[in-house]
DNA sequence: CTGATTCCATACGCTAGCGTACGGTACATT
DNA sequence: AATGTACCGTACGCTAGCGTATGGAATCAG
């Protein structure tokens, strides 16, 4: 497939978060990724100036994904609030961010902002987005409208949490702390 | 305070830590290490064989320590495992990490072993073994018996991902988590 | 066909960190 | 006092990665 004879600056983007995904934040080297896109590192300095630039791009374009894929969550699906939240922690325990390789990006996203300023400064908008969305949902629902804030920052705990966990199935917690909050304790199917 | 003029190998471990919290796993350098504790690194290479043996002896440190929070976890406090809950999230969502200067040593143990084979071996260990006390727990309580696995995963899931998260405030998600799993909005004052 | 532009390779000097070798000091032991 | 051991400083060669400079190939404009 990939057998273009020519790099663009989007494919060194697209490189540098497989690299993150596999190997942390040590994967977001000049060479490293000029090895695994096989050319040189010439190549790279003509498309960045520097390695700090690929990283704001990188994460430039990740917050543009993040925002359409909001936006693609309000205006979709279901119009009941309840049943939103239900389709949306499918979603979420899906993400295999499709055009990435790897899954596990927006993991390998979090992992590198923790110690690192520029993508914590990303990072925590975009938290505070989603944050407010979840939010939303919640005080369109009569069991959980009192407690709107809190049940969105728990159910976005969980999924960053379970993701972490080795031992935990993220998307059975995901829908069970749904069912708990909503009062019933299996009304989901599957 | 530290005027000792010789150092020990639990010195480094220590300062291990530190320099784990507060700058993640690239802090983990010999010489960077040595500049933080005011030698050079001939002191470590005389205390470790390489930085390797220090990883390991920071992990064989780090496991006691978290066995013996758990032993002390289990007997102490109230008998009741519905109050033994909700003091145990008490005290995960303080957690000073006395010692190391710098809290977040968990937090950059996690991140640490996300993209470290060895790292990561451990910490699935040290979480299988708090999973499986805290199930027990939710087993002994009538309410919460029937998904004491699940509701275990959910709990620790909460914990991990609200030390994430800037806008959570931890401690208030895990007493809420546990307030719905009860099956009451707010049993807690405080 | 000729330039100009785009994209990449190669080579260079520089720094950070690794692990080793060896030398030095302080303290205990006898 | 002499010797040994524990602990640390300094200097060395090595590698990985950074950013720069410069030239070459390929493609497009005219």
């Amino acid at each position: 497939m990939t057998e273009k004879t020519k790099l663009t600056a989007l494919d060194w983007i697209k490189g540098g978060f497989r690299s993150l995904a596999s190997d942390g934040p040590q994967g977001l080297k000049a060479e490293v990724l000029a090895r695994k896109l096989k050319v040189s590192k010439g190549s790279f300095y003509w498309h960045f100036k520097d390695v700090a630039a690929l990283k704001t791009a990188m994460l430039d374009h990740w917050e543009e994904l993040a925002t359409q894929q909001i936006i693609a969550q309000v205006d979709a699906g279901s119009p009941d609030p309840k049943q939103r939240l239900y389709d949306l922690i499918e979603i979420a325990a899906s993400e295999v961010s499709e055009e990435y390789g790897a899954n596990g990006v927006s993991n390998a996203l979090r992992n590198w902002a923790q110690f690192d300023e520029l993508a914590r400064a990303y990072t925590t908008k975009i938290d505070r987005r989603r944050l407010e969305y979840v939010e939303s949902l919640f005080s369109q629902v009569p069991q959980t409208r009192k407690h709107a804030k809190i049940n969105a920052q728990i159910l976005y705990a969980t999924l960053i949490g379970a993701e972490q966990l080795d031992q935990a199935d993220t998307k059975a917690c995901l829908a069970q702390t749904l069912d708990i909050m909503m009062g019933s304790s299996r009304p989901i199917p599957a």
